[in-house]
DNA sequence: CCTTGCGATGAATCCATAT
DNA sequence: GATATGGATTCATCGCAAG
């Protein structure tokens, strides 16, 4: 029996042909679009930027003010809502971005129709110093449930906050997460439920499920990321065959 | 020489009387208006809100808690903005926040004139369980400037997570942070800088503040807070006297 | 002084019931 | 229906006392 499925293609149109109320859970790593040119960063003096703020245009335009940041939020809302058809009722959603996107990605969620119930934090223990500063050395998993979540006595209490270094040896991305951690997240998943990643990459929220005993179906636009993850995937399926059946 | 000053009164209307560019950092912990998706659930005294209902609470009541999501964000970037006039260029600020109203934060940040530059976490270890879900078990610091920051590589690396527990005997308030955390995030004004809180509650930040050698201004609507404040900062500028002139 | 044990606590949340 | 109220839940950690 298999365990895990993957797609090659376009996350919006492999999600639209998935049937309703077919996944356990949305575990998943969007490309973040951060760290483009938006801000007052470079603005001149404080009074400047002061007298033109003053008062008005309370939420609108700021963070979403430059299109590429109005664009990915349109964005997400699309994908994410889509994987609402998919989920079944009280399915839990996880969703990682970094602390730029993090008030983008709440906002994603909700408009995507699903309830935000908070944010996890990953800590990773080796950042880049910045003198003076506080370090921005955590990502951050925003989620959430398809509408009510009743308690499951089963899964245990999850900690919010992973501290989990990064080990090259574990990352077959640019942004490839450990596994120790994708292992802790499966876990919010029901015991034998199906993960779904439409944002695979190299496959790590796959391999964190498959180890942990759920299932798995993966996209990914590309197939040499879709070759890796399936090799990464198989090689769990088939070492540990006897357990997973 | 006088180390810190306390103001009684509503925060806006005191702010209001401090002059431009004249404090080094602000760090503040506003009510967050949270705890609940109803209006009811706000409604609350906050020990009621905020502390389990077995045993009574000893802890002075606080009031300022019961706006709603777009009140709250207004009044926001309306103190922020009145704050960006008094602090210095470049000046930083942290305000801390909870994951409810993390996105209302960066946004009333932006909006209130100042440039967002990231978020730290403080990271509780005492949470209530969640069977099933992560435990939301951190606050957050939002954190900003005045415009540009220069680097200050006399204040060193500050880690983006801190990990400190609340202690019962180390708090004053119901919402009241553990000096040893206030005292890090101190480290963020410059040496011998003045620190403003324009919501000090049992003065913790004006402790941290005093205890790294930067000096305090803290503003409570309530007296009974600001007795409180006034003699825990007291005891710090007598007890270490010689040290702080 | 260190270890063990036990009671107390928590910037909540959910659900059923009442208005 | 919408809003308000009341009670149950849950366990890692802390504080303190006893060994």
């Amino acid at each position: 029996m298999t365990r895990f499925v993957i797609h090659v293609g376009e996350a919006l149109g492999i999600l639209r042909t998935l049937p309703d109320e077919s996944v356990d859970a949305i575990i998943t790593d969007p490309p973040y679009s951060s760290g483009g040119a938006f801000r007052s960063d470079r603005m001149g003096t404080p009074n400047q930027k002061y007298t033109q703020s003053r008062v008005k245009n309370l939420r609108p335009e700021f963070s979403g003010d430059n299109r590429d940041q109005r664009a990915f939020a349109y964005w997400c809302s699309l994908w994410l809502s889509e994987c609402l058809r998919i989920a079944k009722p009280s399915a839990p959603i996880v969703c990682f971005t970094d602390w730029r996107q993090l008030p983008t990605a709440t906002d994603a969620i909700q408009v995507g129709g699903w309830v935000w119930r908070g944010i996890a934090v990953w800590d990773k223990p080796i950042a880049r110093p910045a003198l003076g500063r506080f370090v921005n050395s955590a990502e951050y998993m925003v989620w959430g449930s398809n509408g009510p979540m009743p308690r499951r006595p089963e899964i245990g209490n999850l900690p919010g906050t992973y501290r989990v270094s990064q080990k090259q040896s574990d990352k077959f991305h640019v942004t490839g997460k450990p596994t120790e951690l994708m292992r802790y997240v499966s876990r919010i998943c029901r015991e034998d439920g199906v993960v779904l990643d439409p944002f695979m990459g190299s496959g790590s929220t796959g391999v964190g499920a498959l180890l942990e005993g759920r299932r798995f179906i993966g996209i990914d636009r590309s197939s040499v990321y879709a070759d890796i993850a399936r090799q990464r995937l198989q090689s769990i399926t088939s070492a540990g065959a006897e357990n997973v059946a």
